[in-house]
DNA sequence: CAGCATCCTGAGCGATACTG
DNA sequence: CAGTATCGCTCAGGATGCTG
């Protein structure tokens, strides 16, 4: 396996320019920027939540999609997956230390959606009517 | 660093909170979190460049894929598509203001997988350690 | 060169049923 | 409650061929 590049100048270029092979990065990107990812983290990161608070909270998610992102992120060690005895069978899931460091970088992410909604709309309805247009 | 944010009493919340229909900002986090957008914007963040530059840029990417993703994001208003006159057909591609706006947060996410991707590594052979123990 | 159209396969998702 | 197991089926994505 190959560990990480040295150095990289620039930034972001770094991901499109070593592409020989499968980067880790490039997995790992995929991995945290995947359709429930941010929102099961945004969703602990307020407090922990057992599986069907969980599922509540992100209407839409399947049981089976739920549980699969669950395992992916606690794999990676971003969440925890706590078994509560008591009568009834309970599980918490929480965010860990390492998941805390993705928190800002989500944010900014998320942040941008919700301040730049109304612009992206607006370009798409522009665009889809350009399109309109030459189509008649 | 950043000056958004301004406070939000729940940060991200939000996103998890108002579920009742599909929300924009469900459907834009989507969009620009795909497999390849980041890729493409921090390609282009760098320098504009033409269809199949871009193409050798980000190995592995069908023809395909790439125009998908091109229009998504031209659509979105966040890359400009313009035609090069010449005696061959040349098409670049470069970030519009509004695609610049996303380079930060971008760079928040794809800074964190360099930073992190050897913890996660490391937590990852944890979990599977653990996994195959129990499995015996 | 920069795409669009078509065909085709299989990975992944939802639905359902079952378990500890 | 918190999952695992199985099965069908769709549909996103790759491969190929054609066009302005």
């Amino acid at each position: 396996m190959r560990k990480n590049s040295p150095e990289a100048a620039s930034p972001m270029e770094a991901a499109v320019e070593i592409d020989g092979d499968e980067k880790p990065d490039r997995l790992l990107l995929d991995q945290i920027t995947d359709k429930w990812s941010i929102l099961i983290l945004a969703a602990l990161c307020a407090k922990p939540l057992r599986f069907n608070e969980l599922r509540r909270c992100l209407d839409g998610i399947t049981q089976k999609a739920l549980t699969q992102s669950l395992r992916r992120l606690e794999r990676s060690g971003i969440l925890a997956r706590r078994v509560i005895p008591s009568s009834q069978v309970a599980v918490e899931y929480s965010v860990t230390p390492l998941g805390r460091t993705l928190e800002e970088p989500f944010r900014a992410v998320y942040g941008w959606t919700v301040q730049y909604a109304p612009a992206v709309l607006q370009a798409q309805a522009a665009f889809d009517q350009r399109a309109a247009e030459e189509e008649k």
